[in-house]
DNA sequence: ATAAAATCAATCGCACGCGATTAAATTTTG
DNA sequence: CAAAATTTAATCGCGTGCGATTGATTTTAT
């Protein structure tokens, strides 16, 4: 069988590269949310919080495609470090309410250079980062609403 | 500031894409690989077995972006199933040589059905997946070669 | 030849990430 | 209205994934 069409080969996966380019990039990020004392997730977490102020467990997961078993102590951690508040929802008291503080606000001029300086030290030509995002959120909705 | 130019907004993202659909990838193999009594990781480490049959930790590591403090215990419960062994090198005492059994080329064969499988249920045109992977790879050598 | 530096696997601590389950609250149904 | 089904967050167990360190071995430099 010729290697190009040996189905079991690493080089021949298209799930191997995403997976690997993945965590490459995270790490990428790691000397700048270090600065922040943020994990990568913690730091999506609050890019959600910071464009929505205010929701349940629930809907961050919608947002971040995680679920309950790994956001609250991830919240829990975010709201040691001062960022958020947890509080039952009045309405319904299944929700639990995240809220972010002043503290969390005034963390994200902090945060702003850093898509810049990702950016920098990551050179794909802008062309191809836009190809790349658009198939990404193809092969996302394909994954997920099925 | 209009919302597209919000730096911090989590679909002006590129990295946000890639994460989640790393993990939403590796989830839809899940109901295939657990068949076999494979994790993801499992999985790909056996394809570095089956393609080279006898490699020091190290370089399992080279192909799959791990090091030993991941490896080291992925190789030992794949070491428990019966699909590798491990022993010292002879002409290197530092280094670790781990050897596929034929308990784990027999495996190669069950397997050998989950690429096609994987595909059957993402859904993204073939000229797109080769689009994606060509960037994929781009981007990786860029986030690790410097 | 020996001291210093480098290599390698292993270990540790911590933070995800997820499937499965639990418990409480709410909604739907009969 | 009451019982059943659903929704929600939390918890548990397990397997990564990684930075930092350790200890053994080998290589390099003096």
């Amino acid at each position: 069988m010729p290697e190009q069409f040996n189905p079991l080969k690493l080089e021949n996966q298209l799930c191997f590269p995403l997976y690997a380019c993945a965590k490459e990039i995270v790490k990428a990020y790691k000397p700048y949310l270090d600065e922040l004392d943020l994990t990568y997730t913690q730091y999506i977490t609050m890019m959600v919080m910071w464009e929505h102020k205010e929701l349940r467990v629930k809907d961050v997961g919608k947002y971040l495609y995680l679920d309950s078993s790994t956001l609250t102590p991830l919240l829990k951690r975010l709201e040691e470090k001062g960022y958020v508040t947890r509080k039952r929802s009045a309405e319904d008291e299944r929700g639990l309410l995240v809220s972010i503080t002043d503290s969390g606000e005034a963390l994200r001029d902090r945060a702003l250079t850093i898509p810049q300086k990702l950016s920098a030290c990551v050179n794909l030509e802008p062309e191809k980062a836009q190809t790349l995002y658009k198939i990404l959120y193809e092969l996302l909705s394909e994954l997920t609403t099925e």
